[in-house]
DNA sequence: AGCATCCTGAAACGAGGGTTCCAAGATACG
DNA sequence: CGTATCTTGGAACCCTCGTTTCAGGATGCT
């Protein structure tokens, strides 16, 4: 029977994820890739076929690895707004502290780029966002039922407004924004929200 | 004395602030601009100097053309959140139809790309977010003496929320978001800062 | 052990990247 | 009209890009 592979595709994939989301796809060579994952041209495109498939590759993963446990800590606290505050204090901390400080999100620049272009690109964008917006209207939806929320508040407007609100985020911090701003910015937002006549 | 160019330089940055903003920096190579602008290289070197002096010129030939007017206009508008919300609409017509539909704006697209690492380039994004944040504190100046904002309003936060609100809109508006979601979502901003106790 | 199967390494490919160079053309002055 | 000065056109530069190819090495079965 054959050979088997000499290498951990996921583990190399981590690795091609750390390079797309900091330096984006454009920037990125397969030489880079080669060296950073030590593997050879051939196991690469063997595995992974060509670079836009291994960048598609890339996103689906950093999605599944980054996005969706945020989402579904978010989704499954219990505590309504104190839960989406945690949410964005934690998103305001990977993005402007620790080994991925100023990278922004790996989703949100992709929006930014040409690779929007590609149609599986793009279905990958808008299942994020999904994803994204249905977490916070769980969340908002237990905010409401707690009596923490205006009456007047739309749940669906204000997910959305807060799913945009959170690419701003991603956005400003890849550019250095002062993650005490950033916080300001997001306590504004959810005091509006929660916002009780006085 | 010497020969006159045989073209105009702003226009050719024009054309050249077209292609940037549609594609990136990245995407679009020096034989595009040739194309693009019908010059040659020789002369697009003696102009603008190499590849990164001619994106750094068109993105702050895009800023002034296209951005700081929509700023001004809102800082002059003396309605208050209607002026704001006119500032809206208009940002959300333009990114999603007519000629630069789904082109989203250049300065947020630069974030994310790794231009935003050179100096010069975060030196225009930081002057962008300043403007656009102090545009949009006029607006809110105004709305406060018109009493139109809930009094416990921290004019420089929300004016600070809805910059990132803007970038988030812009962002989404390229990988081709619904403009009736993203009125909805701005509408529930705007709402959410004027809302008077019931 | 032999063999079919797959993986690995490294070199090579053609294409296109950004940039430079120089001869030829165009201009405005003496 | 001649000349100095700048612009223009186009070819050429070298380098890196993404991709392919193929001989050699490693594996697991009979």
């Amino acid at each position: 029977m054959p050979d088997i592979k000499h290498f951990d595709p996921d583990t190399a994939l981590d690795t091609v994820v750390r390079l797309f989301w900091r330096q984006g796809v454009a920037a990125t060579g397969i030489q880079d890739v080669v060296t950073a994952t030590g593997l050879n041209r051939s196991s690469l495109y063997a595995t992974f076929g060509g670079k836009q498939d291994l960048y598609l590759a890339a996103l689906r993963r950093y999605v599944e690895t980054h996005s969706a446990p945020a989402f579904q800590s978010l989704a499954e606290d219990g505590r309504g707004l104190p839960a989406v505050a945690a949410f964005f204090a934690g998103l305001i901390e990977v993005r402007c502290s620790g080994p991925y400080a100023r990278w922004g999100c790996m989703v949100v620049n992709a929006h930014a780029g040409a690779e929007n272009g590609d149609a599986e690109v793009r279905r990958v964008l808008d299942a994020h966002h999904h994803r994204l917006r249905e977490a916070l209207l769980a969340a908002l939806r237990t905010a409401r039922t707690r009596g923490q929320l205006s009456p007047k508040t739309d749940l669906d407007a204000a997910a959305e407004l807060l799913a945009v609100l959170a690419y701003g985020v991603n956005l400003r911090s890849r550019a250095g924004a002062d993650p005490a701003d950033l916080r300001r910015t997001v306590s504004a937002a959810l005091a509006s929200l929660g916002a009780e006549p006085a």
